[in-house]
Order: C-alpha cells, then sequence, then structure tokens
DNA sequence: ATCATTATAGGAAAATTTTCACATTACGCA
DNA sequence: TGCGTAATGTGAAAATTTTCCTATAATGAT
C-alpha cells in the first residue's frame, strides 16, 4: 500500500540523504547520531547534502537530553545546587531531561588525553552539555573539537574562558565586588582586605572588583591569600595570618560566604567583634542563613544562571552555526548586620585591640 | 551471506519471540521498550514467550538510565544533594546515567489522578526511579501500579512506607534519636524538650527514638512542634514559645540540625548560652560546619543512602521478582561543645534568667 | 623500504523501531 | 438503544539503527 504519494514534501529520508550525499544509509545515520567512526569529511558531505536538500538534521534527532555536568567538586554545595535546580527547571519546562554527571579532570592533562564521560560523547544520549562545578581551558577545547554544544559558567573557569566556539553565562560578581567596596568606603573604612585565594578564578574576579573600587578611591589594594583546599579554613587562616602581621583593618572583603565565615571564626578566635571592631562583607549570599551577624554580601542568581546555561545551550542546538553567545547576570548588594560606620572611636578601639 | 549458523545459541531475535507468542515483531519491540499502548495480557503473553525461550528481556533493553526523582522541594539541600552524589558515583561505577528530576505533587491527591513526569512514564528512557525529597503513599502507588522499579528513602515518606512492592533504605534516625537522648540523660539533664514537626516524618521518627529513652528513663517526653514551613524558623518560634510558657528546660534535642540553628536562635534571643544554660543536640549533622558553637549531632550518611537506593534498584532490574529489600543504615553520634553535664548550679541559672 | 599488524571507515544486510492505516472497543449523547 | 466520535491496540510496511565484514590507511618492526 503506497503512503501518501506527494501532498507537499515528497517525504525525504535518510535514503534520499544518502542519494544526494552518495553513501550509505548507514553513513547518513551515524552522521546523525554523531555516531563517532564517520570521516570528518563526509560528515560535513552528508550534512551539505542534508542542507541542499532542506533538512534539519538536528530536527530529526529526536532524543531530548541535556547533560549537566558537575566538575571537579566533591561536595554539590548550595550555589551549584542552585544552578542544577534552575537549569532542571527549565529544562523540564522545554520538554527536555537532564542527566547529572560528576565528573573530575586535572586541569593540566592536555585536552586530547581528556576522556569524556560516555554519556557526553553519544550524541544519541546527550545533545549538549552544562558545565558547572570548576573548569578549566582543556574541558572546553576537547568539546569544541569534538564539535559538542555546551554552556559554561564563566566565573568558574580557570584562566577565564577564552577563544571559545561555546557560550558561556556569567555572573557579574566583578561589578559586585566593586559595589561592595565602594559600600565598605562609604561607610567610613580606609584599610579594607580582601581575603580569598586568587588563583581560584571566582576570587580573582571578585577581586577585579575590589581593586578597581580601591584604585578609584585612591586607595591601595590588599589582600590575603594563602592557599587551602576548604574555603572556610581559608579565611580563617588568613585573618588570622592578618591579624598576627599587626596589619592595619577595619574591614574584611571576603571572596565568597564561605570564606567570610572563616573571617568570622577568625576574628571570634581573637577576641574581635562583627562589626563592632571589624566589618566583613561575603559574595555569593549562600552562607545569609546561618552566620551571625547576619552577613552583608553580594546576592547572586544561581537558579538564573542555570536557567540561562541551559536557554543558549538549547538555541545553540537549534542554530549551530551561531556566534558564541555571553550572558552576564547582574548582582545584588545585600546590607546586613556584618558592616557597619566606621567612627573614630572604633577605629582606635580596633587598632588597640586587633594588632600588635 | 549467511551469519554465525549456530555455533551454540540459535540467535533468538525478536522474530523468534514473535513467532512464539504469535505476534508482530513490532509488538515485541513495544513489549520490550514498555512504549505504552500494549495489552496488558499480550504484553505477558510475549513475557511467557521470551521466558520459554531463555531470553533474559532485561538484558536486551539497552537503556541504562535510572531517574533520581527529589519530590516536593524547592531548595535542593545539602543533606540531599549528598544523596544525589552518593547515587550518582554509583550509578556511573556501574555505567548507568541518571536523570535528575525535580517533582511537585500533593499527597493528598489519590494516586489516579498523579501525573508523572514523562520520561519516568518512557520505559525506553528510564528504567526505574530513585525517590529522594519528601514522598507520599499516592506516588509509590503510582508506580506499584504502573509496575515501574523504584526505591525510596523511608525516612521521608508520609506515613511511612507500607505495603509497597518497592525498595526502602532508612537512615536509623530512630536509633540516633535514642542514643542521643540516653547521652543527654548521662549528662545529667532530666528536662529534655523535642522540638520538631512530629507530622514530617523524619522528625517523627527521630521523636520515635527520643521518647522510647525518655520513657525508659523513667522520664516524660515532651515536645514542641508548631508548625512552620522553614526549619529554622519553626526550631526559633518553638523554642520562644517554650521559654515563654516557663517551661523547666536544660536541653533541647531538635529534629535536625536546621531546626537545632532556629533553636540556637532562639536561646541567643532569650539572652540564653548555648551549652552553659541549654544543652542542643541537633540530627543529621548539615550544619556543623556553620554553627557556633560546634554542634552535638547525629551523624547519617547521605552518600551511603544515595548509593543503597541505586543498588536495591538495580537488584530490582535485575530480577524483577524480587520481595520487597529494605536496608537499613546506621547513625553516628557525633559529640561537640553544644551539650555539657548539667550541674546544679547551672541549673538554677538556667531557670533564673530563662525562666519568668 | 617491505611486510605484518592494527585501527578506522563504510557498505550491505540483519535487526529493530517507528509510522501508518485499519480494526476494535469505549464513550457520550440524542 | 443506536449512532457518531474518540481512544486504543495491532500488523504490515517503511524507516532507521546496528551488526558484521571487508577495504584501506596508519603504525611499527625488521
Amino acid at each position: 500500500m503506497k503512503h501518501k504519494p506527494d501532498p507537499k514534501r515528497p517525504k525525504i529520508g535518510l535514503r534520499e540523504i544518502a542519494a544526494e550525499a552518495d553513501v550509505s544509509v548507514a553513513t547518513v545515520s551515524r552522521v546523525l547520531n554523531g555516531n563517532s567512526h564517520v570521516d570528518p569529511a563526509i560528515r560535513d558531505v552528508v550534512r551539505d547534502a542534508a542542507a541542499k536538500l532542506n533538512v534539519d538534521l538536528s530536527q530529526r534527532n529526536k532524543t531530548k537530553a541535556l547533560a549537566f555536568l558537575l566538575s571537579n567538586r566533591a561536595m554539590l554545595h548550595s550555589f551549584h545546587s542552585r544552578i542544577l535546580l534552575g537549569a532542571e527547571a527549565y529544562c523540564a519546562a522545554q520538554g527536555w531531561d537532564m542527566i547529572f554527571l560528576s565528573f573530575h579532570y586535572s586541569p593540566n592533562v592536555p585536552w586530547k588525553e581528556l576522556h569524556l564521560p560516555k554519556a557526553v560523547q553519544r550524541h544519541d544520549v546527550v545533545r549538549a552539555v552544562v558545565l558547572a562545578g570548576a573548569n578549566s581551558a582543556n574541558l572546553l577545547e576537547l568539546l569544541d573539537h569534538k564539535g559538542i554544544a555546551y554552556s559554561v559558567l564563566g566565573n568558574n573557569v580557570v584562566g577565564g574562558p577564552k577563544n571559545l566556539k561555546g557560550d558561556v553565562v556569567f555572573s557579574d560578581d566583578i561589578q559586585g565586588g566593586q559595589e561592595m567596596t565602594r559600600y565598605l568606603i562609604s561607610l567610613g573604612h580606609r584599610n579594607i582586605w580582601f581575603v580569598g585565594n586568587l588563583r581560584l578564578p571566582w576570587f580573582a574576579r571578585h577581586f577585579e572588583g575590589y581593586s578597581s573600587a580601591m584604585i578609584e578611591a585612591g586607595l591601595v589594594p590588599r589582600w590575603s591569600g594563602l592557599e587551602f583546599e576548604d574555603e572556610t579554613e581559608m579565611g580563617y587562616i588568613n585573618t588570622k595570618s592578618l591579624l598576627a602581621q599587626g596589619e592595619a583593618c577595619t574591614a574584611v572583603l571576603a571572596g565568597n560566604d564561605q570564606t567570610a565565615h572563616g573571617v568570622f571564626k577568625g576574628l571570634r578566635d581573637s577576641g574581635l567583634k562583627v562589626p563592632d571592631d571589624v566589618s566583613v562583607a561575603g559574595c555569593d549570599d549562600t552562607a545569609s542563613t546561618w552566620l551571625h551577624p547576619g552577613l552583608t554580601t553580594t546576592r547572586e542568581f544561581p537558579e538564573q544562571l542555570g536557567q540561562q546555561m541551559v536557554k543558549l545551550v538549547l538555541n545553540r542546538i537549534a542554530q549551530p552555526s551561531l556566534a558564541p553567545q555571553v550572558v552576564t547576570i547582574p548582582t545584588q548588594l545585600i546590607k546586613r548586620e556584618s558592616c557597619s560606620p566606621l567612627l573614630a572611636s572604633k577605629e582606635l578601639a580596633s587598632v588597640k585591640t586587633g594588632v600588635r
């Protein structure tokens, strides 16, 4: 029995594309699903043939799943879990599934030697990748070379995301650090220290904002950045070290809330009160619930970041030739009790008690 | 050209099964992938035919993905994100993928009216479900009826998981609550209050342990359980209410760490010190990093819970006829600074300052 | 350089999945 | 009750994916 003979479309299938490209149907099928073992040249021939026949290859592939790759994290802490939820919610709304993968790799291995999780390699399982956690250039290069669509959280790319073919979403923590620093200055503080490991991109960005605001006010940016695995510990040790060296310091800008928690501990251990003796500000608003006194911090919007990453990557699936997209999500200054105006008397007190 | 004619296996394919069951290959394919639209009777005929031919249908299905369903949670907090990571790690080690889904439903809707996420319904996408978050009987019944394999975190099933066909993993918080209560009693406390909303199963279980330990010591279990959405707030309000009513209280057992945090706040607000005036204990060890002083609590092992849930559900996929499996993971008492021995003088102080 | 060995690519055929059309049953509604 | 309409279920055929196998290229040893 015949099918609809030709109402409008001549019913183009793999057979027709194969004929146009002069290969077998099997090969067209392989190209469609990115099933490896296809010569790039042939792949392009097939794609051109499909284009000539006016077939949208991406529409034919029915797998509707993205991978959410949490890179190099033993813990899924609050910030990233909120990114995950934001991403999942948007995916679900668009009818896509999301495969969650935790993935560990070294930033130093050249990209050719990296070994992707198998689900990501299979174009018939996962159509694109959303990268959270801490990433580095080698993985991005690998994805570029393999032609796998992705979007990445720019803040967490070691060395910053440069020359990518993929899409990037930023949280504007440079702006956030700048705004926060201006705020501290407006409270009268002059001896403002930054605490954070500048080798980590998210600290480095925040520091950049801090730095520019300090310079703009004619002040000298200063930071303490002894490196520790645990960020709370890092905040703690750097605070103690800073106090031990007798540095003048009336305010601390911590690279994130977890670090600020360490700063709290360090100050408390040294008999200093927040904010009476030292003002403390954080960044990312993940610890606000827990800390006492309430932490003045820069709120970020992780759910939005997750949603945007998915949005961009779905765009790209629809239009693979799109130029790299970059989106920056603003941040918001949240004032709580951990920062207070610097009074002359207070500065004196601080110097007297905290510093030798 | 012929294939291997018959080295050992007569090369059984869908064609053979179809002949045996006297249906079309298409139907066998549909049964294999649970592609809905197959009459249950025919489905069973096909399965029997396959069994007769000694074919393991579950082996033929190549989709290797589980769904991780986070039920009724707006946030993915620490405890559940650790379950997720534990589950993912074990999945990955076994070569399975995990689809992350957030899902909201009412516990009151009868199961027939619940609407599952579409990925879960498609047997060709997801082979089984791991249930975290807060669940209720209706969803479990629905899965039972649909014949979808699942494992669930028993602690978080409203009303307790009863008469299930699926598998259950428990964290032994009853034991934990009991052990903790005995510890507080051993410190000399007699007026020990439980704070938690007993309608929530995880609080109820913990309370059960508390209760049995109190009774065994000849003491009266007492609790404060005003209900609030936010658990920190719940801890706070109940503490204030308890103090306002002038109850004698030298130790508080909070239903979880987040609640304990609220208790800390409530006590601090009332000018009471932990542990000098009141000892506080938590449960689940999720807030230990944040609180000051360090919270004595019951450590649970969420990564293990996640791993076990996956393990059980993979077992079941391999052997669908297995009797319901139940696993209980023990807990561990962690002593920190928030609990101290009751001294006669201290009890006096507590009564004096805290209670009108 | 020559030959063996291995890895990759791609076609043909087999296996499986999906589509399409039709049969059957369920469901309102006059 | 009977009729139209919708929903479900199925086989046959079409479409697609996968397997199996050969041809060719790449690598390495002598």
